[in-house]
Order: structure tokens, then sequence, then C-alpha cells
DNA sequence: AGCACGCCGACT
DNA sequence: GTCGGCGTGCTC
């Protein structure tokens, strides 16, 4: 044929299918040679004529890996190479370590087209990038780490984990932000003085926030892309367009930020990476952590994990010697002030649920500036019960958990929201309800009266108040909603330990030690923090503050247990048929001890749900072995028996998860 | 997903 | 004989 000699491109189609998570090979027509190159949108032919489908050229060669007959590329869409090689092979190997689809990735990865801005960046783009003269930047020392010690780092792109100074700082312009925004913005900067772009991801636009105003305050706007979970496409499409301008810049964003096309990467730092905002909720679920990992190795580039607790994942990466710690020289300590949940003493703080030591500290404090207390959850009455039986009261609709918003509220259902104007208790049939807990509202409403002629202000996820000023002024902050208050808190109350410590999760103890820390490091110098009603050694760990040396008891216990991050797991869930199978065809294959298959447990009527665990060395294989399930199961049988005849199952019969952060919960 | 191919029961 | 049922399999 006299079309052999024509270049073949290799495309990734765009579809949810398991099974077309593979390159597929396209002549490329001679009228489309100057425009059919790797990374730009195409589209093809499929099966039949006709039906097309979209998709990326990944790489174009002279002859194809396939020996049927080709198909011809239909079109390109545009000639925009939107699928950076780097992020390709970023996308693959997350896929593989994953068992998901590429396509998957690439998706977060690769924003949906918006043909206005991108004919207009096309039009704009100079012909040659390095036309452009850029502003040389000099990037200030980062304080508090030694001289010249960080810097010196990530010009040699090593892979660390930060602890971060626990203080409040203030920004040149007045704008106070937590130090390690300060800290993260100047390894930006010297990441930008060298020629080289950074991606910093942050769990969510709060702390987005802080560490935007701390890189406006180190570098040029034009140097800064944000990438966040707020934009809509088109801003989104925007910034990504920005990022692909061949320049150097720092792309802040929340966890689909590491997928950026970055030009010459030079950094990615990830901000408190135990947050589990960082967990992508879309399949095939790869977390912030382990996306920044494999770009590192593919790219080289530095990398930097920054929190004031550190997570037991990044422990295990100090462990076995893939990170190395770098701590704020000379150490930086907050005062932590632990107190037993003694009952008496203080009228007035017995009835606010304070120990009265806290009580005089908060008192104190309060004649200087701001103080916050810190509460677990939301609302006035996070929980109702029956004031006769006691049971619980549930939603007459759903039999959701019945809360309270406000004082005095019509009781409201926590899942569903239907109101509960006319409860009655679905057990003694009474009409009369009380309040179990108390949520950010009602503390503010007893502390209120417990600091009488005091200001009280609610933060809680709905409502987020800003401080700019340095009153006298008490802050009630459900945990993670904390704002920071200028020059610091002057005391910070740790109110609700026992109840966040009474959740069930493997993660408990480090979830509350991040959640404590982080508030912990809102306080001023030398301004107390006490934290009420928990001992042991999560309260030394504070007043010591070595969270490094209880994230290492915490993996050594895990490790003990086999249970993440010492090793990893996989979740399988769906049919009866589908799970068993598959659990069989890992275990046969894999000779997986009998210790390390958990379950199956039934999930729903007809659907049950697997867990294994590996080390970390076996991942591959795993992942390997659960994806040709994962496509067998969707190439096979779609019909569910029982099932209408004509009708397919659109749900999937065979769902795999690995590393979930909360495995053991039930769904 | 879609759509073609293929191998057995009631029709001109 | 063959029209069309849906089970099976493939998509460059």
């Amino acid at each position: 044929m006299g079309s052999d000699r024509l270049p073949v491109a290799r495309v990734l189609i765009d579809s949810p299918l398991p099974q077309l998570d593979r390159l597929f090979d396209y002549r490329v027509p001679s009228h489309l040679t100057g425009e059919a190159l790797p990374g730009v949108r195409v589209r093809v032919p499929l099966r039949s004529a006709g039906r097309v489908a979209d998709g990326f050229i990944i790489e174009v060669n002279s002859v194809g890996e396939f020996d049927g007959a080709l198909s011809e590329i239909e079109s390109v869409v545009s000639t925009l190479p939107v699928l950076a090689p780097d992020v390709w092979a970023l996308a693959r190997r997350a896929a593989d370590r994953a068992a998901g689809s590429a396509i998957d990735i690439v998706r977060l990865a690769v924003p949906k087209r918006q043909v206005r801005l991108e004919k207009q960046f096309l039009r704009d783009r100079p012909v040659d990038a390095r036309s452009v003269a850029e502003q040389p930047i000099t990037a200030n020392p980062i304080i508090g780490y030694g001289s010249g010690r960080l810097e010196a780092a990530l010009v040699a792109h090593h892979r660390l984990a930060i602890d971060a100074i626990p203080l409040p700082q203030q920004l040149p312009g007045g704008v106070w932000v937590g130090a390690w925004a300060v800290l993260m913005a100047g390894a930006a900067a010297s990441t930008i003085a060298s020629g080289e772009s950074a991606i910093l991801a942050v769990p969510d636009y709060r702390d987005q926030d802080q560490l935007e105003a701390a890189l406006h305050a180190v570098l040029p706007d034009d140097r800064i892309v944000r990438v966040d979970a707020r934009q809509g496409n088109a801003e989104r499409y925007a910034a990504f367009l920005q990022c692909l301008s061949g320049r150097s810049l720092v792309i802040v964003g929340n966890r689909s930020a590491v997928y950026s096309p970055a030009f010459a990467l030079g950094l990615i730092a990830v901000w408190d990476d135990g947050d589990p905002m960082h967990s992508e909720p879309l399949g095939p679920y790869v977390h912030t952590r382990d996306a920044a990992l494999l770009r590192q190795e593919l790219s080289g580039c530095a990398l930097a994990f920054v929190g004031h607790a550190r997570s037991t994942e990044v422990q295990r990466l100090v462990e076995i010697g893939w990170l190395q710690t770098i701590s704020p020289n000379p150490a930086v300590l907050p005062r932590i002030v632990p107190t037993a949940n003694q009952a008496g003493g203080e009228r007035m703080a017995e009835r606010a649920r304070i120990p009265s030591s806290a009580w005089q500290i908060a008192t104190r404090a309060l004649r200087q500036g701001p103080v916050l207390v810190q509460v677990a959850q939301p609302g006035y009455s996070p929980r109702l019960a029956c004031a006769q039986c006691h049971e619980g009261a549930r939603c007459q609709i759903c039999e959701g958990p019945l809360t309270q918003r406000m004082a005095g509220a019509v009781p409201a259902c926590g899942w569903c929201g239907a109101l509960a104007a006319s409860w009655r208790c679905g057990h003694c049939g009474s009409e009369r309800f009380r309040s179990i807990g108390a949520g950010a509202a009602r503390t503010a409403e007893e502390l209120g009266r417990a600091f009488p002629g005091v200001r009280v202000m609610v933060s809680d996820g709905q409502r987020v108040v800003r401080l700019t000023d340095a009153e006298p002024v008490l802050v009630i902050a459900t945990r993670g909603a904390e704002p920071v208050a200028p020059g610091g808190y002057r005391a910070v109350l740790l109110l609700d330990g026992e109840r966040m410590l009474a959740r069930e999760s493997l993660r408990v103890a480090e979830d509350c030690l991040r959640w404590w820390s982080n508030a912990i490091a809102l306080a001023g110098p030398g301004a107390p923090s006490v934290l009420v009603g928990v001992g042991g050694s999560l309260a030394t760990t504070l007043v010591t503050w070595r969270q490094s040396a209880f994230a290492s008891s915490e993996l050594a216990d895990r490790r003990e247990l086999r249970f993440p991050p010492a090793v990893r797991v996989a979740t399988v869930a769906g049919s009866t048929a589908a799970v068993t199978a598959t659990v069989a065809a890992a275990v046969g294959a894999l000779d997986f001890d009998a210790s390390d298959v958990l379950g199956p447990v039934e999930t729903a009527p007809g659907t049950i749900r697997t867990i294994l665990r590996f080390d970390y060395a076996r991942g591959l294989d795993v992942a390997a072995i659960l994806r040709a399930e994962v496509v067998r199961s969707a190439v096979g049988h779609r019909r569910r028996p029982g099932d209408a005849p004509g009708r397919r199952t659109s749900v999937p019969s065979l769902r795999v998860r690995f590393d979930d952060i909360e495995p053991f919960l039930e769904p």
C-alpha cells in the first residue's frame, strides 16, 4: 500500500471504558502531518465508520505497533499541544499504580477546552517563547532554617519533609498569615529565581488564600497562577493556558495542581499532606502526596512536604530514607498547657464546659487581644435525642440524625436537610427532644455568658470570619476554619479533645494532633495553648512539640498491625461474584497470606467488599492483577442475573480502590 | 458504550 | 431455505 509510509499517530482515546485504556494507532493523512503532533487533541474513528471519539496524540512514529488495517485521524481539534509529555508519563504511571485509567488522570490534568480562550492564546503567543525578556527575580533568604540551608537543598532538588514554624507572621502589606505560607512562598521564589517553575498544593481555599497572599508579597503577580476548586471552567482553562506559556511560574492550587503542565519544573511543595482534602474523590483516587512523589521521581525536581504535624506516610518516607527532614533552627516551641477535665472551681467556667484554669488563662489573655476556641462541631446542637426515652432523634423521611443549627431552631436532618417541624419519637412517641453535645454556636452562647462583655464570633464551615485587628474577641471555630489573628491569638483553647478522639478511625490520633497543632500554630509568640481533657502521649507530644516522634511511634504500631501506611491496601468492592473471582485471582497469582485478605463483608444485599493488604514492593503486581479483573468484568457479561433482557448494567460490577485513607470505615 | 458478527427457532 | 433473536466480542 502506498499509504504505508505515512506517519502513524498513537492516540489515547477519551473513554471511561477500562478496556480502551491503551494507545490506538491511526494513520496521519498527509494534509494533517504538520498539525498531528504529540499532545494535541484529535478526533478519531472508532470501530465503525461514523462513530468518532475524542483523544490525544501521545506520539507520532514512522511505523505503528498494530499490524491490522489502520484508520485515519479524522481531524486535529486544535494545534495546541495540551497534554505535555511529562504530564502524560505521570498520568500513565499514576493510573498503573492505582489500577485505573490514564484518561481519568488526564481529565484532571487537562481542563475541558474553551475554544475562545484557546484561539486567543494561540494568536497572542509569541512565535519564540525565549524572545520574551523575563524580569529577573531575586529571592529573599528563607528565614528560620539556618542560613542558606533550605535554598541549597532546593537547588540540589532534594526531597524534603519540612517542619513549619508554628507562628503567624506579618507580610509587608500588613496581612497576617501562617509562617508556613511565608516559607512555601520563599521556596517558590527561590525556584523562580533559578529559572524554574514551582507547583504548590494546598488542601483548601483558606490555606490557598494565605499562600497566595504570601506569594504576592515576594513575586510579581504575573508569575503566580492559581488553579483551584472555586474557579469555573473558563477561569481554570485560562490558568491552564498560562502554564503552557513557556515561562517559569508558581502554580498554586488544590490537589489537581500537581498535574499542571509546568515549564521547567523545579519544585513540588505540598502543604499539610495529612489533610483529607488532599485525597482525590474521583477515580482512580490518587492522593496529592502520591502524585507528587511520582512526578518528582519522573522529573527529578525538588519535593517538599511541609506541615506542623507529620503524617505517618511522610514519616515512613523519612524512615526509609526517601525524604530528609528540615526543622526550624533554632527550634520554635509553642507554649502548651495540658489540663485534665477537672470539675469544680469557677462556676462560670463550669457552665461553659471548661476547666477553671483554662477560664483564667482566657480571661487574662482577653485583656490583650483575640482568643481562639477550637470546637469539634458546627451548628448549635450537633445531635438531638428524645427527652423521654433518650433514643437518638431521627429524620422521619430518611432516618438521618437530627441537628439544630441555632438555638430554638426547628430541627433539621443532618443527611437530607428536611425540617422536622412536628417531630415525634419513633421509639416512644414523645414530642419533646433534648440536645446532646454542643456545636460552635452553642459554645459561643455559653462562653458569651462565661465571659461577660466580651465580643464573640463564630467561624465554622459555612461562615468563616476574618480578623482585621488585635481587639479582644473570642473566636469560636470548628477545626480547619480558624481565622489568622493579627499578631497571633493571645491564647488558644482546644475544647472538644475527648469528642474528637472518640471518632472511630484508624487515624484519629494523627488527625487530632494535626487539628490541634494547626490551631496552636495560630497563637502568638509565648501565648498559651490549653489542651482540655486530653492527656497521655498526645499531650506530651504537643508539650514537647515533637511531632515526628509521635508519627514514628504511630507508624511502629501500624507496622506491628500491618496497617497502612506500613503496608498498602486495595479495596475490592462490587457484586459477590465479581469480588470473589477477583480476590481469588489475586490470591492465586500473588500468594497472599490469609491474614492479608480482610473480608469479605456484605455492604448491601448481593454486594461485598474485601480488603487486600500488601507490601509496597508488590504494589505494581497487585495493581496489574486487579486491573486485569476490572477489564474482564467490564468486557464480560454486562448483564446481571435477573436483569431485564436487553438492558445492560450501567454500574460496573467491580470497583477497585487503592490506599483509601479510611479503608476500614463502613461505606 | 455502541455496534457488528454469529449461531439457533418460526416464517414467506 | 432465511429473517432476526440476543449472546459475545472488539474497538487501531
